[in-house]
DNA sequence: TCTGGGGTCCTAGGACCC
DNA sequence: TCTGGGGTCCTAGGACCC
């Protein structure tokens, strides 16, 4: 006997614009202009308002290509804050639970949410409560996608994006071929450049065409994960929403710097603060790190001044989540993969094997552990009261030359945040 | 002058084994 | 000249995502 059929519907709620509106929050000004907001080190584009995207300013273009199209047009222009984008996070996705605790939240502005139980005809309603909900009480505008598989709500995400109401269903609708059709191979989930480039050399250029090919061609010619993908374009489940949230597998800490660095001891000062976040980020997790790689180079935007990039992973010893070993050895690493004469642009620590703190299979495990422990709980719970390296070791340094530019941070402090209401009508 | 950062998964190929 | 065959495990690199 089989239980009652719910259509299965997976709705895949984006967050607008999101570091543009966090900005927005706290600066009524800028609501109706064009507003973009800069990676890391004012390098690109990272997210544009509507009037900036009207402007033809791209998604991801370096900051000094725009330049001029920013200036004559009086575009408002901001450093990223992350603190305040990953607090709005939290915030809106604490909201969408309300909804259904069968919640995937997939990246800091999209979560998938299984709506399966509700009426198929009360769908395109219940989209627009939550998007109205989230709205109301953080401020942040949406759009919601709502369909029988993850990847044709993310279709159907990106055709609620062009509407007034933010809300799209294809839950109802008979035969979606003709909405297919419209969506280009590049804009599917799961396609990127270098599939695009083969399914046009193979006739497809659209997600229709991509949906009516054979299974067995494309899982020959090309891999599982893109049979998956057309599968979904079918309407049948491949890919399953992931609300548990599993423990990552590795801890990447990188950066490029605001200025060319070519000292050793500029470049140690930088891999040794990486170290520190990397392991500051696992112990906070209670994880342990099997392994570390560090990796330097110079831009491989101006290869006349000579490129040279390098990297190389080495295991610990015993799985560590302790700073001070977690930076003898990236400085050891250091060592061997430096060379002189060139202007580095970035460097980078990366911790791997990831595993559980406490399952430690470890048999040497002894007082001096114990006491390890306790200095680095002492190091993080300082550290998180009085600001980032206020305890920090001695190959860190304290000028921080090569640290990274942010012109235009808007210097919305969290705190001040966590003081505002909420507002709930 | 100025080009982000942090993840996951898959696959091919090498090392090693019997 | 001819130099097995098949399995597992690991890793580096590629492709993709936001």
């Amino acid at each position: 006997m089989s239980s009652i059929l719910h259509t299965k519907k997976i709705a895949l709620v984006d967050c607008n614009s999101f570091y543009v509106s966090c900005e927005r929050l706290f600066n009524p000004k800028i609501r109706r202009k064009p507003v973009v907001v800069l990676s890391n080190n004012d390098g690109c584009i990272i997210s544009r308002s509507n009037e900036a995207k009207a402007l033809g300013i791209k998604m991801g273009e370096p900051y000094f290509k725009e330049k001029d199209i920013i200036i004559k047009n009086k575009v408002e222009v901001f450093s990223s804050n992350y603190s305040l984008y990953g607090d709005l996070s939290r915030r809106v996705m604490r909201t969408l639970k309300r909804f259904n605790t069968k919640i995937e939240v997939y990246s800091i502005d999209e979560a998938f949410l299984d709506l399966s139980n509700f009426p198929d005809q009360d769908i395109e309603k219940v989209g627009k409560e939550i998007r109205d909900t989230v709205l109301q009480w953080t401020g942040i505008p949406t759009s919601i996608g709502i369909a029988k598989t993850k990847t044709l709500s993310k279709i159907a995400n990106h055709i609620a994006k062009k509407k007034q109401s933010g809300v799209t269903s294809l839950i109802n609708i008979e035969n979606i071929d003709p909405i297919l059709e419209k969506i280009h191979i590049n804009d599917v989930w799961g396609v990127g450049r270098q599939l695009t480039k083969f399914y046009n050399k193979n006739g497809i250029y659209n997600a229709k065409q991509l949906k009516n090919k054979s299974n067995s061609w494309i899982k020959k010619s090309s891999n599982v994960l893109s049979s998956r993908t057309a599968m979904e374009l079918k309407g049948i489940p491949c890919i399953n929403l992931e609300t548990t949230t599993t423990k990552r597998k590795s801890c990447v800490v990188s950066r490029s710097f605001g200025k060319r660095v070519e000292r050793f001891q500029e470049l140690k000062e930088a891999v040794a603060n990486y170290c520190l976040n990397a392991s500051e980020k696992i112990r906070s997790e209670s994880l342990v790190a099997k392994a570390i790689t560090v990796f330097v180079r110079t831009s491989p935007f101006q290869r006349n001044y000579g490129y040279y990039s390098n990297a190389k992973k080495v295991d610990f010893p015993i799985a560590t989540n302790n700073s001070i070993e977690i930076v003898k050895v990236a400085v050891t690493i250091l060592e061997t993969i430096f060379k002189n004469g060139y202007q580095y642009q970035k460097a980078g620590v990366m911790l791997t094997g990831l595993s559980n703190a406490n399952e430690k299979t470890n048999l040497f495990s002894s007082e001096k552990d114990e006491k390890i422990n306790s200095l680095m709980k002492s190091i993080d719970s300082t550290n998180h009261r009085y600001g980032r390296s206020t305890l920090s070791v001695a190959s860190a340094g304290v000028q921080k030359k090569w640290n990274m530019k942010r012109e235009y941070s808007s210097k919305i402090d969290t705190a001040d945040f966590y003081s505002l209401p909420m507002i709930r009508a």
